[in-house]
DNA sequence: GCAGTCACGC
DNA sequence: GACGTACGTGACTGCA
């Protein structure tokens, strides 16, 4: 056995260490409600070491509990060590899974610690002339007898560790004592951590020079006549079985019996299929993709098959439309592909109608393959309008907003929608990435259907539904039919048990209709303005250029922030503000630091703003602007926020400029579809301050409300103790910076940067407003607690937000934890209102038969455009659907303003 | 393709 | 002293 190599884990160590180190964002995982920071950390480490070490034997030593019981037995002993963390003692089962998982072997036994077994052991193995090597998180685990190489592994950080190699020659030569001896030293002076009392009073030096002099603590009292110093003679003499008790606790027993022959750690596969349901349930993404399991997914779960009655001639068609009327449900599953750029056509769609009752039907398309029966788009859609416009019968599907897109572009108004589990997924947990009913399947169902991504494949690779097999396509389909007809009830309790169902029912599956319609709608442009405003920004731009090339004498890419940062820093000379990860910074903050200091750092901001104006809004309104309405075709996205609000992209509707009056210049390309109509931009006044208000039920800021007083300028002369009158404008813009900080949850960090004051000032700005509004002290105190002990908060209509972060040890994960703690409900609690204005607002629209449609929502602000006739309507259904959206304890707010651009509306 | 930097909105 | 600092989307560079 010459030569092999044996690696030995102190697992109570490292999990310790892993646990108190490794506190990254990454390292979280809400699965289960299990905070399994630290057997990510231990699995990362474990793996590394793995590789590095690449050892033929292998095995991880346990205590079998807290480590304190062995010290136990020591009568008169009062175990001063604490216990393992509850939250720490919690995962271990969960490791213990994981290790299993990988098949290595556990060692751990009654009445031993850790440091024992990986004694004997080691002194197992060195006596068949193996190579030791211990991986251990332990700073002093060290005075072990045998020749085994020590890898420790020393500080920590999130996502990254160091090893650190610590020969014994090392250890010794920094403590200047054998291993014995350091045993007796040990025992003398005592350790706390380690739970070795020693003798009370002696301290390092005093027992480093007595085993020095005596070589043991037998031999000092032995000679106990020979201690000289009165002091400490009387104190071991006082102690005498403190010191032999200490002994034997800092000694490792490396006789214990034999726990296992070291043949039997010959290191094995993992278990592949195991580890990765194991990962996957603890969210462990990267380390599926660092143990390469994630090709392995399939394997995981047998992805179902089954065949799939596929529908292609007009009489299936109408005996599937009976099978569905008759059952007065079903759960669609379409099939979208872009046929051009806007156009999307239906390459086929499943129905499920019944528990495994399902069908796909096959549609035609420009690309189909030429041996492929199939029904014309429009012949589809003529047999089914009926069905699909049918509320009585109740549609399940999931992303239904497209489809209704689709179906709208067609002619057709889909009703009767009554479930879409992607939304039921966000409304469940809005945190995560992905809402795939392929992952929905594998949790809620426990089967594994395969993703679209599987189906379609990925870049090259990838087919588009029109040139797929059928085979393929049906079986996959009609699978996703079943799968989402099964879904609606497990996920419909989760909706129940959370309390969610008004908030799903009422706010987020009618607004899925909404959203689709103003993307239906559009947002008209005048794409005249447009080039018009391109070609003077072009006109700037290029005197911007030459002037700055002038000034750097050389000619450079000005959009290139690592060229910028070679002429600013090195070329010019000017000073270093501060560096980003890969050289200068060349932000705006710094340039307008640098302003000063040479006439070039004006034109290169002016530069960048220009850029900024020409190519993602000049020029990017241009490439979206749809040839057939004119008009932009935004998507809203309902499942991005992890606050509840909407995001809008393709483009970007939420971030046209309005600041700066050269950006501002943009909304007058935002028009509306012709002369007849009008826009009209409602905007919540202080939407989130009065959510605020609402919550703590702070009476001072209640009562401002009630005033309809400036509420900064309110804040300015309660936080600065100043008379309303005395406001200055510095003080009012303070006041609102600190109001903004406390909607936004920004902490005295980034209010200082905002206001450019120091941290500490920041700091005394936020104590004093808390200290004005009591109210507000109470509840963002209050909401911590409630996040912690439910691990999650709540908005005021029920939406949640899970925050593993607030259990975290690392401090500024835990305190970014308690400002989203403090922020989600208040922003949350604004996108809940809009929401339900929104659907107010279109219901009403609808129901009285107007003609003036909802174009755009931009988070606290409504847009509509509206038919000259109906101008006073529509401002009323805005302003009463707005105001009256919730009814809180201050009144809501909302102000209407009329134009003929969007520009004109503020 | 991807990460990094920068900039716009609420 | 750690650590990175509300929520989003998009354009651009520079590297693989």
């Amino acid at each position: 056995m010459n030569n092999e190599k044996l690696m030995i884990i102190d697992g109570n160590s490292i999990i310790n260490r892993a646990f108190y180190g490794l506190q990254g964002k990454q390292l979280l995982s809400t699965s289960d409600g299990l905070y399994t920071n630290a057997v990510y950390g231990f699995i990362n480490i474990l793996y590394k070491y793995l590789e590095e070490e690449n050892p033929e034997y292998l095995c991880v030593a346990f205590d079998l509990k807290a480590p304190t019981f062995r010290h136990k037995e020591f009568e008169g002993y009062k175990a001063n060590r604490k216990g393992m963390p509850p939250e720490l003692a919690m995962q271990m089962p969960v490791l213990k899974d994981v290790l299993d998982a990988m098949n290595i072997v556990r060692l751990e036994m009654e009445g031993y610690e850790a440091d024992d077994i990986i004694g004997s052991v080691s002194v197992c193995a060195e006596s068949v002339g193996m190579q030791v090597v211990i991986v251990t998180g332990d700073r002093d685990s060290f005075q072990l007898v045998t020749d085994a190489t020590r890898v420790k592994m020393p500080t920590t950080r999130a996502g990254k560790t160091e090893t650190d190699e610590y020969d014994k020659a090392r250890i010794l030569e920094k403590y200047g004592v054998s291993p014995s001896e350091f045993i007796d030293v040990k025992g003398l002076m005592g350790d706390p951590s380690d739970n070795i009392p020693g003798v009370p009073g002696i301290g390092e030096k005093t027992a480093l020079d007595l085993i020095r002099s005596f070589g043991s603590i037998e031999n000092i009292y032995e000679n106990i006549e020979k201690v000289t110093k009165k002091g400490i003679r009387e104190k071991l003499e006082k102690n005498r079985d403190m010191a032999a008790l200490s002994k034997r606790l800092a000694a490792i027993d490396c006789a214990m019996p034999e726990i296992c022959k070291v043949v039997d750690l010959r290191r094995r596969d993992f278990d592949r299929e195991r580890l990765y349901d194991l990962f996957k349930r603890l969210e462990f993404k990267k380390l599926i993709e660092k143990f390469g399991l994630g090709e392995q997914q399939s394997e995981a779960l047998p992805v179902v098959q089954k065949e799939i009655a596929v529908i292609d001639d007009l009489d299936g068609l109408k005996l599937l439309k009976n099978k569905i009327i008759s059952s007065d449900h079903c759960a669609v599953v379409y099939l979208l592909d872009k046929e051009d750029g806007f156009k999307k056509s239906l390459a086929g769609a499943a129905f499920c109608w019944a528990e495994n009752e399902s069908a796909y039907v096959s549609l035609k398309s420009g690309y189909q393959l030429t041996d492929v029966k199939y029904i014309e788009e429009s012949a589809f859609l003529d047999e089914f309008r009926d069905v699909l416009e049918d509320p009585g019968i109740k549609k399940y599907g999931h992303e239904m907003k497209d489809f209704i897109l689709y179906l709208k572009r067609k002619g057709i108004q889909l009703k009767g929608l009554d479930f879409d589990t992607m939304i039921a997924a966000y409304v469940i947990n809005p945190s995560k990435e992905t809402y795939r009913i392929s992952e929905l399947a594998q949790q809620y169902l426990a089967v594994n259907i395969g993703s679209i991504e599987e189906l379609s494949g990925k870049g090259k690779a990838f087919v588009s539904f029109f040139n797929m097999e059928l085979g393929k396509i049906s079986s996959a389909a009609g699978l996703y039919a079943e799968a989402l007809f099964k879904l609606i009830k497990p996920v419909g309790e989760v909706l129940e048990q959370n309390g969610q169902r008004e908030l799903y029912y009422d706010i987020e599956l009618p607004l899925i209709e909404v959203l689709a319609d103003m993307e239906y709608r559009g947002f008209k442009i005048n794409p005249g303005y447009l080039k018009e405003f391109s070609a003077e920004l072009e006109e700037k731009i290029s005197a911007l250029t030459k002037g700055i090339y002038d000034m750097a004498s050389e000619e450079f890419n000005i959009n290139s922030p690592k060229q910028l940062g070679v002429i600013l820093f090195e070329k010019l000379g000017l000073p270093v503000i501060k560096k980003t990860k890969t050289g200068y910074s060349t932000d705006a903050e710094v340039l307008e630091q640098l302003s000063d200091r040479h006439e070039i750092i004006s034109l290169i901001l002016e530069y960048r703003q220009l850029v900024k104006l020409k190519s993602t809004y000049v020029e990017g309104l241009l490439n979206v602007i749809n040839p057939e309405t004119g008009k932009i075709h935004s998507s809203f996205n309902q499942t991005v926020t992890v606050t509840g609000r909407i995001s809008s992209t393709e483009p970007n509707l939420q971030n046209i400029p309005v600041k700066l009056e050269m950006g501002r210049k943009i909304r007058k390309v935002f028009v509306p579809s012709d002369e007849s109509f009008v826009l009209c931009d409602a905007d919540y006044s202080q939407i989130e301050l009065r959510v605020l208000a609402h919550i703590t039920g702070d009476e001072n800021m209640i009562l401002a409300f009630e005033n309809n007083e400036d509420i900064h300028a309110t804040t300015a002369s309660q936080v600065f103790g100043v008379a309303k009158e005395e406001v200055t404008s510095l003080m009012r813009g303070r006041a609102k910076a600190v109001n903004f900080g406390i909607v936004y949850g920004i902490g005295d960090f980034s209010l200082s940067k905002d206001l450019g004051i120091t941290r500490k000032e920041a700091r005394r700005y936020i104590d004093g407003y808390l200290e004005k509004y009591p109210g507000v002290r109470q509840y963002m105190h209050d909401i911590v607690q409630q996040g912690k002990e439910g691990g999650f908060v709540a908005t005021l209509f029920g939406r949640r937000r899970y925050l593993p972060e607030l259990k975290s040890s690392n401090f500024n994960m835990r305190s970014f934890g308690e400002r989203i703690a403090m922020n989600t409900p208040i922003q949350g609690s604004a996108a809940d209102i809009i929401k339900i204005a929104m659907v107010k607002v279109y219901n009403e629209l609808k129901s009285r038969g107007l003609k003036s449609r909802l174009v755009l929502q931009v988070h606290d602000e409504l847009i509509i455009e509206a038919d000259r006739s109906e101008i006073e309507e529509v401002e009323g259904i805005l302003k009463e659907s707005m105001e009256g959206a919730a009814s809180l304890k201050v009144p809501l707010s909302v102000e209407v303003k009329t134009g003929s651009t969007w520009y004109e509306t503020k």
